[in-house]
DNA sequence: TCATATTGTTCCGGTAGCGTAATTATGGAG
DNA sequence: CTCCATAATTACGCTACCGGAACAATATGA
């Protein structure tokens, strides 16, 4: 259980955003970014429906922001071969690795948010 | 001083990412939302040359983020009349109503990281 | 005054995401 | 075997953002 307030709330994100904003890899998109942090933090199996339901968008949504992220290495895609209309969704080292950048520099900003 | 672990973190950014993409409004790009936080929470004045620096872009990108948010009522934009050169960015009450909403979802959604 | 610097904007061609509607591949019920 | 349901992708026309270059307005200094 955290305790912050609305305004440290801001701070926080700001600082996380201009961090993102600053270094130079290309930002991900906030539907992206939620895309990768479910297949990240939720528990598998992850399928392109199912990860629509889960954001409120359509499927072709998910397809395209697979696609980019596919290509940034963040996530690969395979069949099902139990099902095989269903693609499953998983995780990568170098996806892991970003993620793992991204829990660190918000934590750490948090040490000095007054 | 905030304490937040990175998976912490991590969950944090992911519920606040999740609200973002569920609701119906339509999603600040990074960028956007870098420049929105650094007009309400870093003193003025604000410029578009000041803004570019800060957060190390071009100033079309900047004046093309003034213009999106200015059509949302997020900022708005008035000539230094000391320098006419200059634009001055300033806040709206629509901008503040919704990143005071911004920081109480954080905030609340802070309460239930385990 | 007039050349030069500075500020913000606009223009250009290109890229990526959007929503909706088709399309392909697979599974399952009769 | 056939028909229908389901999963994911692709197609299409559109909009928004991108970087870089050109531009107009304003200030400054010789």
């Amino acid at each position: 259980m955290l305790v912050i307030k609305p305004g440290q709330a801001l701070t926080l994100w700001h600082r996380a955003m201009l961090a993102q904003v600053r270094d130079d890899d290309p930002d991900l998109t906030t539907r992206q970014m939620a895309i990768l942090l479910t297949i990240y933090l939720d528990p598998p199996p992850h399928t392109v429906r199912g990860l629509a339901e889960h954001l409120g968008v359509t499927k072709p949504v998910i397809t395209r922001a697979l696609d980019t992220m596919g290509i940034m290495g963040f996530v690969s895609r395979r069949r099902d071969e139990r099902d095989r209309r269903n693609v499953l969704i998983q995780r990568t080292v170098k996806g892991s690795e970003y993620l793992e950048r991204l829990g660190l520099l918000v934590a750490h900003e948090a040490e000095t948010v007054v």
